[in-house]
DNA sequence: TCAAAAAATTTACGCACGTAAACTTTTTTA
DNA sequence: TAAAAAAGTTTACGTGCGTAAATTTTTTGA
């Protein structure tokens, strides 16, 4: 390593005894130029460890190598598990990803298109919040940017849309309870912000009248991303006034079920399979933590690792030229058997 | 909001019937205009919906306005949190924060040094992973960039460390345990991959032998980041060859003390302090769902809001020109008392 | 009302790179 | 080994903005 100082890419192309444009087409793909002058400027970025200016090369480039990627709320473990999952595929496919969180609020989902307009990214995934979101800003968002929309459906906007299988979640679900004991009565929030628990609401009703039973839906009040909180305080209540109808309760999404399992605990009602418990919980998500809850939570895994790749693979190759007209891909969900039903 | 586009300053100056450079002037500090301007500007800004081009912005510009932010696991709730408190501040401030996580590997902590001096930032406030991380590589970063290090203390690198008063945490909580109950014993990780780990050990073993008992130590097998899983299986393994010699357990963070009460649910362990229960367990850190394990967990609350302020005002003010001395700070921790002990 | 101060304008250069065209050198192929 | 093809060089312009200097216009204050 030397310690003479390259201050731009004049310079650098001087030290590795190249010109200038030929040094700029090896950074825009290192194998568009001979094999022994690619080798030269590597030796000689071992020497003098040089990087292009990202603002210069950004601002020339027609298009720059950015990808933004939005989840609606990042302290929401499954959400940064989507993130991370997308931000190595961007960067093993050469791009640079930019992860950006809405935080539960529309507005600031909002803005974060316009702070996206700005990076004048190659494309976007986006899962957005979903009832909640501005659709017209987001259409308008879509109409300047290649976006696929992951997650949480959102009319037909963007160039596709990936994300679970939410009546197959439901089904199997129910199914699986249905068979093993009491038929589920089902616990949501009364307002979700996500049309993914709308989907799973309507597939448990229809299970259950396929299956001849009685839907029940316990519907929690409250709004906003404290899933745990809705599902503790307003279980407490649905606990008090005896208003599950039934032994199995599945709740709409996993931190609901986190919540009312310590509600249960609260109020001393056993939950399990075992002999001598009172009731079967279940959820739907397999979120990271599902596995240490007590007793740990049976529920329906996300296949993180398709929906994710799919998502990237259909940005990735209509910014690589393909020409697609609007799809929507369903990924099944697994069953995940644990203690807690 | 007229439909002519607005491709550039020039264009948008000679739009709103005023000079490229005075609306540069105004761009980077409104209030350097006249009133007068300042309103014909923010007129036409309404009007057109132009925004400066960041790249060119920042290629001219000697300092950017941006700001990294570097946690090392964001799928760790603490450290989604950590990041969110610290993006918001940034915002506020006027700046443009990005986050980047280490994912738990140092090589890819590194490569985020390298990946932020591109970013040419005006700050970056990071919390390390810890002994793993590249010291060096660090320290190399920290000359070039005014830094700022949180929560995992490093040497003297930085401008500042600012953190958990770890050694109060444990105080605070060992002594709480034995006025209320058995002296507890300490379960942690063998290798943990921070260095607050240690500080609790040390504390906890003084914290003890002040109070006349004697510490007693419980090391579990593993590393990386997946503290649930490590408390859960080495817990399980603890129970069985009762290697517990307490009562009382107290964890050496949240994370490790929820797999743990996993595994005391396995085993049959009644965990809190009513008549019945059999063991008491206890956390340092407060943890996002914590409030919602079964029992819920008694732990020490980390004061967030204050350490990320505090780190961000020590940034910002050597941003602004202030000289300062290497500083560190600790922050207090309070007792959250719940079910567990 | 008039000079001083403040604000804007004009003009010009710099930043670090992409990229195109015309040309020269090297490599490949027959 | 010569011609064709490929790769590299030179030259030159474009990108969108920061910023400095000299000048002009507007505002301020006594």
């Amino acid at each position: 390593m030397s310690d003479v100082k390259i201050r731009n890419m004049e310079e650098f192309a001087a030290a590795s005894g190249l010109s200038r444009p030929t040094v700029s087409k090896y950074f825009n793909d290192p194998a568009s130029v001979r094999r022994s002058t690619r080798d030269r400027i590597e030796e000689a970025l071992e020497k003098y460890d040089y990087r292009p200016n990202i603002y210069a090369v950004n601002q020339n480039r027609k298009l720059t190598k950015n990808i933004g990627v939005v989840v609606p709320y990042l302290l929401d473990p499954v959400f940064a598990e989507f993130a991370r999952k997308i931000e190595r595929l961007c960067i093993e496919s050469g791009y640079s990803p930019t992860v950006f969180s809405a935080h539960g609020d529309p507005e600031h989902e909002t803005g974060l298109l316009d702070t996206m307009r700005a990076l004048k990214p190659a494309g976007v995934l986006m899962a957005p919040l979903g009832r909640a979101s501005d659709h017209n800003a987001i259409e308008r968002f879509c109409a300047d940017v290649p976006t696929v929309l992951f997650d949480s459906e959102l009319r037909d906007l963007g160039l596709a849309f990936v994300g679970a299988d939410n009546p197959q979640f439901t089904r199997l679900m129910v199914d699986y309870l249905c068979r093993t004991g009491p038929p589920p009565c089902f616990f949501e929030m009364k307002t979700p912000a996500n049309p993914n628990a709308r989907k799973r609401r309507k597939s448990y009703i229809e299970t259950m009248e396929m299956l001849g039973h009685t839907p029940q839906i316990v519907s929690a009040a409250g709004s906003g991303w404290g899933f745990e909180e809705i599902g503790y305080s307003e279980g407490l209540k649905a606990f008090d006034q005896k208003a599950f109808g039934s032994a199995t309760i599945l709740c709409s999404n996993d931190r609901i079920a986190i919540g009312l399992l310590t509600a249960a605990y609260q109020k001393g009602l056993r939950v399990g399979t075992d002999t001598g418990c009172a009731i079967r919980i279940a959820g739907q998500d397999d979120h990271p933590f599902s596995r240490y809850t007590c007793p740990p939570l049976t529920t329906i895994a996300q296949d993180f690792d398709s929906i994710s790749r799919q998502a990237f693979d259909i940005l990735f190759s209509v910014i690589e030229g393909a020409e697609m007209s609007h799809e929507k891909r369903f990924i099944e969900g697994r069953l995940i058997m644990r203690a807690s039903a």
